[in-house]
DNA sequence: CTACTGACTGACCGGACGGTTAGTCATTCT
DNA sequence: AGAATGACTAACCGTCCGGTCAGTCAGTAG
């Protein structure tokens, strides 16, 4: 805590409000007068508008990822810590739900966001864990051989982006049960994964990648 | 066609730049030099700049999803169906990929969007389609029966979603193999849910939402 | 006391924004 | 011919934005 009071509280107040409604909606007045400081005092602290919102970001992303790195050393079968992980991702996503919604924001608007390699560089980090617990589990024949790590990992993560960024319109989709509570939901995303769609007796379907290349029409 | 050519040329600008960059980001001076029209002329065509947003909004989701209503009537096993609709969207998506960009912008941006609402009609209605298709092959005997088919639809469609919205940063994730061509992509993400995680000789894993609740510290 | 420093402020700047106004011009109706 | 209409424009308006600047004030070192 090397920072002055005033910097301290323009950063919380810029990180709340840049993460309910990004960049460009919000302006530097809003931002000093809810941290209770005149606007002119933000330039004293910071360079730019865009330098105060890389700081949110890099405050943001600091303290994040190494709960899944940390996973991966215990002494617990794959299936063990892919729970584990998922009870650990949707309690501390909901724990910090400003820090959350940046990160994704950036991520999510890949194209153009300003903080966008910072949140990638957590993003990356967070996915590289999670690809060598999948991987560990072909390894170790828990899971599937023909299983790709880094599409599981990708498709829990999709899950879990989703549930947080839609968990509003969640309740109004029909169809959805009792999925809106975050609990339920990953524990019927984890089954779905696991056990995947067919069901023990059925034929094996074949499925390749030029079944979804384009035809010609 | 009853719009005047003047008109038709804003709707095709804004829909080009919304589509890029979001509604705050884009002026309306832009929009009317890149439609080859004074400023003030979009305003003898639209009331506000919100009102030309919206009207984008709503050409941009007029003909979607019809696909998935359509594939459900056809006589094919539901497996067969499935394959057919992950080809159909992930074509579809980079067909228009414009159209698809506002869409996701809005339903991503889920708590505050202007075109919220009105792109939230087809995502719903896409997602009420798609998980009838699961649940058809939920009652045939086709998927397991424990599936849940919204979450199924769900994941699947968050699956799409990500992928669209992130596969400029996919090539640079390690571990992702070629699942960064979208061919490649469709086949293994259907493949992991088809199959899930578990190989066949597996023990059942119990999961229950009581593992993800939120546990005392 | 003086000199200096860092936190902080009110007043201000140029520019871009969304939106308005008065008016031009070609076409069509009577 | 003349009235009316709809497409279109140049010039303009008030507002708010990010950013600047001159200066106040408390603390503190010499």
């Amino acid at each position: 805590m090397s920072l002055p009071a005033g910097a301290r509280s323009i950063l919380d107040a810029a990180a709340s409000l840049f993460s309910r409604t990004g960049f460009d909606a919000v302006s530097l007045s809003e931002i000093a007068s809810r941290a209770g400081v005149c606007k002119a005092n933000i330039f004293h602290h910071f360079d730019s508008k865009e330098a105060l919102y890389l700081d949110v970001m890099r405050e943001a992303c600091k303290c994040h990822a190494e709960f899944a790195e940390q996973l991966l050393l215990e002494p617990l079968s794959s299936t063990e810590k892919l729970l584990r992980l998922v009870e650990f991702e949707f309690h501390d996503m909901f724990e910090n739900e400003a820090r959350t919604q940046l990160i994704f924001r950036e991520v999510l608007n890949a194209g153009s966001g300003k903080g966008r390699e910072i949140a990638e560089n957590i993003f990356q980090r967070n996915c590289n864990a999670v690809i060598a617990l999948f991987q560990e589990g072909v390894d170790r024949g828990e899971f599937r051989s023909e299983l790709d790590p880094g599409i599981a990992a990708w498709m829990l993560g999709a899950s879990e982006m989703m549930f947080f960024q839609n968990r509003n319109i969640l309740s109004h989709m029909p169809g959805m049960g009792n999925a809106t509570v975050p609990a339920e939901y990953a524990a019927k995303v984890v089954k779905t994964l696991l056990y995947g769609l067919l069901p023990d007796n059925a034929d094996g379907v074949a499925v390749d990648a030029a079944q979804f290349q384009r035809k010609p029409t």
